[in-house]
DNA sequence: TATTGTTATACTCTATAACTATA
DNA sequence: TATAGTTATAGAGTATAACAATA
């Protein structure tokens, strides 16, 4: 939390005066992982849109993601898939809600809580996972083939780390 | 694009059976390191939020950032400072919008060009970000203060990697 | 024709609050 | 009272299309 200052003060090559300069001078935001991290998420949000743009799970990675913990939990409530994946429920509804509406997962009524929906996978999803696994695959492993093997592990390894710190919930991984 | 399939089948805690285990199975979601980008995304922006929750630049990052532009590159378009930024053009008309109505930034007619603005920092908006230029640095610091600094050196040299093969147009840092 | 700023539209994501029905 | 699902609302982010003024 201290004692870290081997930042570089470069700002060498766009010096801008009018400010119309090719590339602008980023000023400390330069210096921020943050800043870096957030420009790339940029990046690979576009390509996610990109690679499932025809699909049914097009529109954000959410749809994706319920499809997958749902397939592999067979009969996980709402909430719970809302937890795993750090969103909110209310927001899971309208996801559960969309994918329903597509036929792709159904809300059984759970046996002991009366409260709770049983998801699960409707052949139609499980059809459509089956395929869509390939281009999320492909489109994870285009986006960081750039990356060496062993940069790629240290990435993850980093990711798994920062998310161990940061998640207060599910922090299993 | 090929020939990597050091992949762990690992699945080893939760096998959940009935769904409702503590921390379900992921899937080959856990595989894909996008899928450990986007989860620590969320957390990062959340971390931002609650830094920035006192401050008129609450509410997403965009506000700050183009501050930070604008205060680095005075007499900057519109355009630019949206291109840097890698947002849309309409993006950045609300922003500005934003900016302006508090003061903090001010749309000068352009002495040459007639089309565009020459945006610039009011003192109300140096002041600002003078302040919030601490809470920012310490944000950043705070969020990634998990890591040793040689793993923080090596993050933010692979966050650049993989930014100079996926934005097009400013590639330039 | 091309570009700058603008407006309108639409959808995702996130967050909050409040309601219902269960527990 | 606490939780699961729901509804409503709000703002941020992203994307597209179109328009007027200007180049």
């Amino acid at each position: 939390m201290s004692g870290r200052s081997n930042r570089k003060k470069a700002k060498d090559a766009s010096a801008s005066v009018d400010g119309e300069t090719a590339s602008p001078d980023f000023g400390f935001l330069a210096e921020l992982v943050s800043f870096h991290f957030r420009m790339l998420s940029i990046e690979l949000n576009r390509a996610y849109d990109h690679s499932f743009a025809d699909t049914p799970l097009a529109g954000g990675t959410g749809k994706l993601s319920t499809l997958i913990v749902v397939a592999n939990n067979p009969g996980v409530s709402q909430t719970s898939v809302a937890k795993a994946l750090d969103k909110d429920r209310s927001a899971m509804v309208k996801l559960v809600d969309h994918l329903e509406a597509k036929e792709l997962i159904v809300r059984h009524p759970s046996p002991k809580e009366r409260r709770t929906y049983a998801l699960q996978l409707t052949d139609k999803g499980r059809s459509l996972l089956d395929q869509v696994t390939n281009i999320a695959c492909r489109y994870d492993e285009d986006f960081f083939s750039v990356l060496t093997d062993e940069e790629r592990d240290e990435l993850v390894r980093i990711l798994k780390k920062l998310r161990r710190h940061h998640e207060p919930g599910t922090a299993g991984l």
